[in-house]
DNA sequence: CTGTTAGCGCCTTCAC
DNA sequence: GTGAAGGCGCTAACAG
């Protein structure tokens, strides 16, 4: 007894069938008769036969497998992306690896190492913040394999990227604070060398613009995203008696800014009103009134995974990039209803 | 140009250097003389070779590789569990593969079959909820390979079961409430059909009967871990009029009580005090001082890595349970001070 | 429908 | 220190 490692050999020899005919019985091939068929299915299961992925991966030189690299897997947002990523890559035959580079490149650098030696069939990517060059990239598409971009866009060798349209969120989460009377509306922004936030900035801004509202620089905050940023933006806020609103485009800071202001006795949305995003749980748990924008998280990881699966079908496949849109959901009654 | 696919064969033939040496040069092994082996690296990097992990792990019957099983990966705990597990297997030389179960047999066993076809040295697992066979194990340990059960354990042929003491840290949680002068203490627990909630009640009631106070059955909550739930516990609370302590073995109801208590300006701890887990942040941006009972989940990852990995290299090893404590950590001041 | 043959890319005895 | 030969387990022509 072969300590239950079995082969299709070890089949093949027990029925007297050549192992060929076993291998095409397990890929379910019409071209076998049900009747051997079933008999090499008995077998099987008799010595407990399990297929060797790495052989038959070697030579077909397919592994039906797709790498998945992310950020970091606890953030809400991107659990809710791998949710899609699987769902829609299960469905389609094949097997994910989720990877983590914690933001740092020399991880992520590894990780595509790891994933080209093992010959995954495609990466689905959301680069780095430390990410700059794109050269541990190269290797990848040099062997053919298709790259797909989420969340956070880059300009690589023509790969499709899938993204968020920030600006527009942000228009549309200023406007509506606008539209319910705020006038001196704060924004609490992220680092600016990241497209993201700059583009969050700028959709701020325009809608500021185009209802003619006076745009002050003192009202553009640019923090770290953590929690003790938050704190500060807030009692900043305090001092400055007049503000009325406030466009969140972070999570984290947001929060503790929220937790501060309520701790005040400040009222939201009354006194305050506030727009942030939903990734995270946490802000609705603090003011379960809260007006939010809600990111397609799970529709990203599926858009993403089909574009994906499509190129590696098809190598020769011409590609473009998805943006999607964020929608404003409204669960405060207004601030002031003219 | 074989369009980025170099094989040990190309860089042999352009070196006229026989492939077996270029396979140990690659290896570095110390039987290569250091000349040729500089001209092999040169090479490899000039034709962008990248090892086909497949064809040599088929050789040589090793993945360096371990599979994860976990739940949910959203899940505070679980998510820091990985990161202590992909710390030490990477140190380690091993690489990660993580997948979700997400609480569903059919998905957990399909899981185990892929890992088992992939040939993953080991696997590490906490079993979904719904699991109570564990047929679809045994294919795994048939082949030799090492399992290691960690958060929920399981007696499964000697397999080492990683797990926290879920009796002694629901103890010191109620001792806490106790000596700080609660005399009502309810108990959220959870379906008392999985040891861990068990355990929990079991521990909440040593306490209770030690230092001498009635148990009291109405006082024993059970619930599905919904946020709803969390409500109309709140709300049974408050008509009982003399609770003046919790313990909540389940994060989410508690959040959902936590937060509808203070809603109806119940102090804490002043009111009623509240001891639960702190796996979930959330809890403790509602209520900053609240006492909560700290599980080493990072640890857990560490501990569980290392049994599988020691197992891996020792297949003869013998095994034994491993408990890890838990840590009470006391936010807020004492209730009442003698 | 089934068997024959060959080889995916790598590693590992065994020689020299 | 290096080369020659064989095979890990599986599949894909090509025959018949």
């Amino acid at each position: 007894m072969n300590s239950g490692k079995a082969t299709i050999h070890d089949i093949s020899k027990a029925l007297n069938i050549d192992s060929s005919t076993v291998s095409r019985a397990l890929n379910n091939s019409p071209r076998v008769s049900s009747k051997t068929k079933a008999k090499i299915l008995t077998k099987a299961a008799e010595l407990g036969y399990q297929r060797n992925s790495l052989a038959s991966n070697l030579r077909t030189n397919k592994t039906n497998t797709i790498g998945v690299i992310v950020p970091r897997i606890s953030r809400s947002f991107f659990s809710s992306v791998i949710s899609g990523i699987e769902e829609t890559a299960y469905k389609n035959g094949y097997n994910v690896i989720i990877c983590q580079s914690l933001e740092d490149v020399n991880r992520e650098k590894k990780i595509m190492d790891n994933l080209l030696s093992n010959r995954v069939d495609g990466v689905l990517i959301s680069i780095s913040m430390q990410t700059s060059s794109y050269e541990h990239l190269k290797p990848f598409r040099n062997h053919g394999a298709p790259i797909v971009f989420y969340d956070r866009p880059c300009n690589f060798e023509g790969c499709t990227s899938v993204s968020i349209d920030d600006f527009e969120a942000s228009f549309k989460a200023t406007e509506h604070l606008i539209s319910n009377g705020c006038k001196n509306i704060v924004h609490f922004g992220g680092p600016q060398n990241i497209a993201l936030y700059k583009n969050r900035k700028k959709g701020y801004l325009a809608a500021l613009e185009k209802y003619g509202l006076e745009i002050n620089e003192i009202f553009c905050f640019e923090n770290e995203l953590s929690e003790n940023d938050g704190v500060i933006m807030a009692k900043e806020i305090l001092k400055m008696k007049n503000v009325d609103g406030i466009y969140a485009a972070n999570d984290t800071s947001a929060i503790s800014a929220l937790q501060y202001l309520k701790s005040k006795d400040v009222k939201i949305p009354e006194d305050i009103a506030i727009v942030g995003f939903n990734n995270d749980p946490i802000s609705s748990v603090i003011e379960p009134s809260l007006t939010t924008i809600n990111q397609p998280d799970f529709e990203m990881g599926r858009m993403a995974t089909n574009a994906l699966i499509d190129q590696i079908k098809d190598t020769s496949l011409s590609v473009r990039p998805i943006v999607l849109k964020s929608e404003l959901i409204v669960r405060s009654s207004s601030k002031v209803m003219p």
